[in-house]
DNA sequence: CGTGTTTGACCGGCGC
DNA sequence: GCGCCGGTCAAACACG
């Protein structure tokens, strides 16, 4: 791999730039489909169909990650693989002009270009195939114009000069530059096309080098710091985490996601007690992966289960899908009081905002659609996915395209992996992994939640102007993590209840961060992880990383140790002193740092999630299922 | 024929 | 209790 940080630099502003060209938009493929009726009467009126443009076409997306490539940054564009770009007849090139406008002076030279060869720099396979055709068109045209050396490119004006030339040559020079201007247009029209699709690869993959560089950062931190650990109070802590697992020390992962609910499925199942759960874990045997897997989701499968319809799935819903759905947790709440936890108590969500064409941004993971449905608040639709690397992975994403900004495509992963996860998944795994840790950190002393954050502010979104964002309001502990490079003015645009974190790009800014915003953001964290009482989390922050396992057992739900006066204190604290903020990056560094970048994941019961997609080439088509609900619209983009 | 997608139906929570 | 709504299911398809 490349070096993060080269790659950060190198990538960032050009990607801004290609990122924000107005071609970008309307530069999707007309849906084929046109079945999105919505048939209940019931809901007919209420839905609104703001385009009338026939919906987005995406094709299935199937993911089939390429296993060993780190980073995979395809400037090949094929349209195979981006069924988002089905055809460059169909699209509409909207942009085109700017393109076109730019060649537009280079006439002279591109045609140099064709005799000398590529000149494109930038060639992809499939568009060497159209630079000949296009190059044989112009070299003929090139041909012609070498046989009527008065009449192409020549500026008309010249030769008007010449009053014995026949109108026929006039004609001819006419039709000739006509021709060369066509030929010139089509050439344009197909590099527009290639450039967008282009763009668009370019962009996921950029997001994914950009979730990988965070990952190398993290460990980097984690490498360098594990001595430093021991310093701090979080230290005990941590102690008691480490596990002889297999011989390894495994923290807990709970990686995230998945803390609620792994905390859910030990509360809940009958079968398994979490009695049972918590006994294998430190016996050391990591919980077979499998077995555990085989356990907590014994209902991978739907129909596994018991067979009453209704038992079966809702156990699957408890367990298996542990999540995504906070309706479930009241049940479970009540099943063992986890009491307060009130319906409160809801499973963390990681959120990422990218810029995308894509129908989905590549995350390594491969994820099977399972539903699809039109969400209140915004015209494009969202898909829903589920992880398909393994039989009973609980791990789910949504995707939706931002309803202000259809560039933007919001992800948003839920649940734990129970299976190891290729190199490509676990940036995203550990990046998100990490995200959810720092909301859920509440559950653990105030301290921890405020470093916590502040690694994560720290390290979640290293390079540019990212953001993250706590959202309280949501129906669940959500973090997004706003990828998008410029800033958009979307931000701004969020939802009271959210926050967000500014970050300093490069770590050594950290003194010179916001300091002020700190405090709040800190505090509000606190605020909404008590909130959380009941969640079960890992003690441990250590790695964020996907490789370990998660012990159930060791969860212990700290949440109601947070309280307003130790945000107060905190957030007094941090105020107070600007510094704070260096030592509690390094103190955080130092606690998370025991994780290891060799960490390989481990099966057992539940990797880190947060993977994205995979393949990368997702297409989608965009209906809309369920209820009325579902009804998409052309103007989105599709939203897988 | 297996795998993945599409999409109407279904479920459960929530607000009125 | 009714209706809305997010989320999921699962039969019907589509595709290679
Ligand atoms: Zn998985």
């Amino acid at each position: 791999m490349a070096k993060a940080s080269g790659l950060s630099i190198d990538l960032d502003p050009p990607f801004s730039l290609f990122l924000h060209h107005p071609t970008v938009l309307n530069s999707f493929p007309e849906d084929k489909t046109d079945n999105n009726v919505v048939k209940n009467p019931k809901y007919r009126s209420k839905i609104v169909f703001p385009a009338t443009t026939p919906m987005d076409d995406v094709t299935s997306a199937k993911t089939s990650p390429p296993p060993t490539i780190q980073f995979p940054v395809y400037l090949n564009c094929s349209r195979d693989q981006h069924p988002s770009f089905p055809s460059d007849d169909k699209r509409s090139v909207v942009g085109e002009m700017d393109f076109f406008a730019e060649k537009d002076n280079k006439l002279v030279d591109d045609h140099d270009r064709i005799d000398d060869g590529d000149a494109n720099p930038i060639h992809t396979s499939d568009t060497d195939i159209k630079d000949s055709t296009d190059r044989t068109v112009l070299e003929m045209i090139n041909v012609n114009t070498g046989l009527n050396l008065l009449t192409t490119n020549t500026s008309s004006n010249q030769s008007i000069v010449d009053d014995g030339i026949s109108s026929n040559m006039e004609d001819k020079k006419a039709e000739n530059e006509l021709s060369v201007l066509q030929a010139e247009l089509r050439r344009m029209n197909a590099e527009n096309q290639r450039l967008k699709e282009m763009l668009s690869q370019v962009t996921s993959s950029y997001n994914t080098v950009q979730m990988r560089l965070l990952t190398l950062m993290q460990q980097q931190h984690d490498g360098k710091t594990e001595k430093a650990e021991e310093q701090d109070q979080t230290m005990e802590e941590k102690v008691e985490q480490k596990k002889p697992n297999g011989g390894l020390i495994v923290p807990r992962q709970f990686m995230d996601l998945g803390l609620a609910a792994a905390a859910a499925a030990d509360t809940d199942e009958p079968s398994l007690s979490s009695s049972e759960e918590r006994s294998q874990d430190p016996s050391g045997s990591p919980n077979n992966n499998t077995e555990v897997a085989s356990k907590e989701f014994g209902l991978r499968k739907r129909g596994n289960g018991e067979e009453g319809k209704g038992t079966a799935r809702e156990d699957s819903l408890d367990q298996g899908s542990q999540g995504w759905g906070a309706n479930k947790v009241p049940r479970l709440n009540s099943s063992k009081n986890v009491d307060q936890t009130e319906a409160t108590m809801r499973k963390a969500r990681v959120s990422v905002r990218a810029r995308s064409e894509a129908p989905m941004i590549t995350d390594g993971c491969q994820w099977r659609k399972y539903g699809q449905k039109m969400a209140k608040g915004n015209p494009c639709p969202r898909a829903y996915y589920r992880c398909t690397m393994a039989a009973g992975c609980a791990v789910r994403k949504q995707v939706q395209r931002c309803a202000e900004d259809r560039t933007i495509l919001i992800t948003t992963y839920e649940g734990n992996h129970n299976h190891p996860l290729p190199p490509a998944a676990m940036a995203m795994a550990s990046t998100t992994s990490s995200a959810a840790r720092m909301l859920l950190s509440g559950s653990m002393s105030s301290a921890d939640g405020l470093l916590n954050s502040n690694f994560l502010t720290r390290t979640i979104l290293p390079c540019s102007s990212s953001m993250a964002t706590i959202s309280a309001s949501a129906p669940f502990p959500t973090v997004t993590l706003d990828l998008t490079q410029t800033p958009n003015p979307l931000q701004f645009a969020k939802p009271p209840g959210q926050f967000q974190v500014p970050f300093p790009n490069p770590p050594q800014n950290l003194a010179n961060s916001p300091d002020a915003l700190l405090p709040q953001i800190f505090g509000q964290a606190l605020y909404n992880q008590s909130k959380f009482s009941g969640l079960q989390m890992s003690q441990d922050m250590e790695q964020p990383q996907s490789g370990h396992q998660l012990q159930h057992g060791q969860q212990k739900s700290l949440a109601d140790t947070v309280n307003a006066a130790t945000v107060n204190a905190a957030t007094a604290a941090i105020a107070a002193d600007p510094n704070f903020t260096a030592a509690l990056a390094a103190a955080i560094t130092s606690i998370i740092g025991n994780s290891h970048p060799n960490n390989v994941p481990n099966n057992n019961g539940n990797n880190l999630t947060s993977a994205t997609n995979s393949s990368g080439n997702v297409a989608t088509t965009s209906n809309s299922n369920s209820n009325g609900n579902n009804k998409i619209n052309n103007s989105c983009f599709a939203a897988n």
